[in-house]
DNA sequence: CTGTTAGCGCATTCAA
DNA sequence: TTGAATGCGCTAACAG
């Protein structure tokens, strides 16, 4: 016997059952059901063909034969089988996704946004996870979503630069079609980002709007493509507001609170009349609330503090964060339907037509920021 | 031409160009590149199997045969498709994730130790969320995954009692073992969970240790085992100290900051002496901490908290939050590891022969709960 | 150590 | 409207 490990398989109905294979021997530990497209065949007294006619929904069948054929698979209990339709039929209907960790609020929406779309469009979606990246890893998920035949794959991990390069390749060499979740446009790659450069300046402009007049920045890694647009975007900000000399009112953070409490201690360290800072996340931006109190700052009189992400504790934070909130949701939701479009080759069309598309975040304000 | 929709394939090198079908007629957009074990053994001058072997590691190959086979695999960039390997050999080595949203932290946690797990042991994840239970979701859901050949499912949504009922015989019909995560366990079915009641108990013990006198709760939704099991950790703790009518010290909220916040409202006016409050999620004690600020009560001279979880953000609370941490991480590989075995079939083994495995909570103390 | 034969479950021609 | 033949890419069983 080739194919398929022997199991007991359940008796469906007498008629199928020359199919019904006993094996003890092997000691079957479940009772697996197996019902095929041949057992729904044979009982109907009709050819596969058919019965596969009626499975896709083809019009070409009568319809008395077609409700007869659906109730007999229903009381088999039959369930087509994908892997088999999908190596006839060359598609896979599998989507790749490939995140970081799950240690942040932006990806977990991310990829919220990824599982709904994906399911409306009738995708399902293979999940890998990587936590830092590692060059063999990277290897051996892509290895893993090519040969599972994925039709697209979302990459949605952090980092610029070199570690890229090689990447869009491997993808151009094997076909598969790819989108990138906030990364920098390159080579007619397909990029959906969050505009956080559009967000860093907006949350600047709010604290220069609201009277605040040194407005440092805590930024997330320099090795973040998010970190660095926002950063670009506090920047535009001050310096459209004539502001210039900006290396002192900058520290580097690494997302998480202690950062950013660290962070606030060394920016009143070189800047004394430091009074408001923009820091890249909620995360930073709570450790920097700490800091505040610590150093007997009020905030929002004496401090004006934004922050970036809008997790669902911002809003309860002490004092009430204002933050630009990102729709990351979306972001996911948005690449599905680009690289849907894509398989299906409209490339004509509006979402794939642009290689870049961006979601605008939106500033939410609260009372870390009102100074007025 | 069946299977496979016409594409272009790459000239991997002019052997295997027979192999070859320029199909422009379709307005091929993409080129893919095809190549099978069957190519790979016509370069290399031997027969399928041969190549078979080499790919599966198998000893039975001359080690010289081997490399050369390694060589033009690599030459061509051959990658194993596993939807044939699967149809052929009856496994997917797939299993089925079914989470609940995103949403909480814990959820997330979970997923991404089930994610690292399944790829130790060689398993690809097929994902579904589901952000609230409905039942012709649940079906569709069980078609996507079954219809995948998922070796197994891990099913981690909330809820007890009457919905579930039918789901376990869903699963013994298919034959595909599942594992429930953080549910009540019920004929024989294989089950992971935190063990939340100690975590409840714990939680209020400290409370009572550290010297307050009337301990009251918040509670996630009736409907959430976890919620419910915290409770009664709770109750156990209190019962144990020789307290009784516990019933108004009880204020069901919905996980949100702003149900802590008003639970804490009601409670304080229900029981004028309340002075601490074990609080089922870090969400809602954040609320908490907020209508103790309003209410002028200090915390933790006037008023003890204790939360649930352990978020990242906990630590940083003002003031920082004496909280149950759970390694739900450690839920989640915890459930591959019991599937595996499963199905590798050994039901003697550990971690199989229990029907559900306990992952225990830590206590980890703050300031909010430090009335000494 | 290697090749031959057969078949996994389904879909795609084409013919009837 | 239906059926027969064929193959998707790979592996199991057996023979040599």
């Amino acid at each position: 016997m080739t194919g398929g490990k022997s199991r007991v398989r359940m008796n469906v109905t007498d008629n199928v059952n020359d199919n019904v294979n006993d094996n003890d021997a092997e000691g079957a530990l479940r009772t697996v059901k197996n019902v095929t497209i041949k057992d729904v065949a044979r009982v109907a007294g009709v050819s596969t063909q058919t019965v596969s006619r009626v499975i896709n929904n083809r019009p070409d069948v009568a319809s008395d034969t077609r409700t007869r054929i659906l109730k007999i698979i229903a009381d088999l209990g039959y369930s087509p089988n994908r892997i088999a339709k999908s190596l006839s039929s060359g598609r896979s209907y599998t989507l790749g996704v490939v995140g970081f960790g799950l240690k942040y609020y932006g990806s977990t929406s991310v990829l919220r946004g990824i599982e709904q779309k994906a399911n409306e469009t009738g995708f399902s979606i293979i999940l890998s996870l990587m936590d830092k990246y590692e060059v063999d890893r990277v290897d051996r998920i892509l290895q893993e979503l090519f040969s599972h035949q994925v039709e697209g794959v979302i990459w949605s991990i952090p980092g610029m630069g070199k570690k890229i390069e090689g990447l869009s390749n491997r993808f151009s060499e094997s076909g598969v079609p790819v989108v990138f979740i906030n990364r920098e446009q390159s080579g007619g790659d397909l990029v959906v980002a969050m505009d956080n450069r559009f967000g860093g300046k907006m949350a600047t402009e709010h604290l220069l709007t609201q009277g605040y007049h040194q407005v440092g920045i805590i930024t997330g890694p320099a090795g973040w493509w998010e970190a660095q647009q926002r950063r670009l975007g506090w920047r535009d900000a001050l310096e459209e507001a004539g502001f210039t000399d900006l290396g002192d009112l900058m520290v580097e953070g690494d997302w998480l609170p202690k950062s950013g409490e660290n962070g606030l201690y060394q920016l009143v360290e070189t800047v004394p009349d430091l009074d408001a800072v923009f820091v890249s996340n909620d995360q930073m931006a709570l450790g920097v609330l700490r800091a505040a109190r610590k150093l007997g700052l009020q905030v929002p009189q004496d401090l004006g503090v934004v922050g970036f992400d809008d997790i669902p504790e911002a809003s309860y934070f002490y004092p009430p964060l204002t933050t630009v909130q990102q729709n990351a949701k979306k972001l996911g939701a948005l690449s599905v339907e680009k690289l849907h479009h894509f398989i299906r080759g409209e490339e004509s069309d509006k979402v794939v037509a642009m290689e870049v598309s961006w979601v605008k975040p939106e500033l939410v304000v609260r009372e870390s920021s009102a100074k007025a």
